[in-house]
DNA sequence: GAGGTTTGGTTGCGTTTGCAACAATCCCAG
DNA sequence: CTGGGATTGTTGCAAACGCAACCAAACCTC
């Protein structure tokens, strides 16, 4: 019950036109971006792009990961990470080792063709980023991520089921 | 087949760092705060966003609308908003009325039940909306605005079925 | 005005998603 | 060491999605 005393005086508290032009643009845009990327995954025959943010979060960690710790900077839901593994399981991606500290979980771990995979997917994804983002010049794209993260204090960790 | 010569000297075209830097904001922050509406929506009992986006294009337009001249604006799939309206046709909120000029398609009307939906939203969008972008001030906003709109000139029809 | 092409929109089917319920383990207080 | 709650991860089911095939009307050309 996070109500504060100012929205129950405003009817409803409008956010201001140039918020609402933030809004509006960042759902087109980020909406646009993604897809030409993701499109360009595909053409190339490629799986979408979380499959690439999976095999590259557990390459960077250089050593087996649990779920859990996955799951949060990858910003999704456990149950659909626990989908997504089974399906890039089934491909051979990556493994589920046993997990000796903790029988709940596993440890993830990619395959060497996952390592391949991820390689290959960033040559088909790096210029499609670029395409998708070059109208901006460098020292736009700085102001851009700054302004967004700023923005983007938001918690993430409860998008999908807050409680 | 666009490729650029300079794609096939070098062997992948990298983006800058400060682009991945935009590119990654980018993603985290509209998954965030597209989020933060989209559970304030659910949480107060309301159907998602794009409900209400096709509400309001409809409210807007003042008069009957054929769904390709929606689904452009909306930058949805032909399929998509197909079976959006059958399940908001089924819900009460707009109606599917015949068309003359073109006997292929018909034009979209929201209801009454569908006006007051859209307005019962809004007050619940409106605030989340405030709520997940007030870190930003006015003028950062606009800013930010300026930035993604220059970023996002890219041509949205071809989203998901590009040929 | 007959035939082919394009446009507007829908649909069958297999895959993926979201939710809520579940199981298994861990942790901690007493 | 024992019972209650928290954590970690999975799953059954219904809803939603993507794709490609499809239908019907419109348009265009000869």
């Amino acid at each position: 019950m996070r109500l504060q005393q100012s929205q129950l005086k405003a009817p409803t508290r409008l956010p201001s036109d140039s918020l609402q032009r933030a809004w509006v643009a960042l759902g087109r845009v980020s909406q646009g971006v993604q897809c030409h990327v993701e499109n360009a995954l595909k053409e190339a025959g490629f799986p979408e792009l979380s499959w690439y943010t999976v095999l590259w979060e557990l390459e960077r960690a250089g050593k087996p990961v649990r779920p859990k710790d996955l799951a949060i900077p990858l910003f999704i839901l456990p149950y659909q990470l626990s989908r997504l593994v089974d399906r890039m399981e089934a491909e051979g991606l990556v493994k589920r080792i046993q997990c000796k500290e903790d029988k709940r979980g596993h440890m993830l771990e990619p395959t060497a063709k996952g390592f391949a995979l991820r390689k290959a997917m960033w040559a088909v994804y790096a210029p499609a980023m670029d395409d998708a983002m070059s109208r901006i010049d460098d020292k736009e794209a700085l102001k851009l991520a700054e302004l967004l993260n700023k923005l983007g204090g938001i918690e993430h960790a409860d998008c999908g089921d807050k409680g």
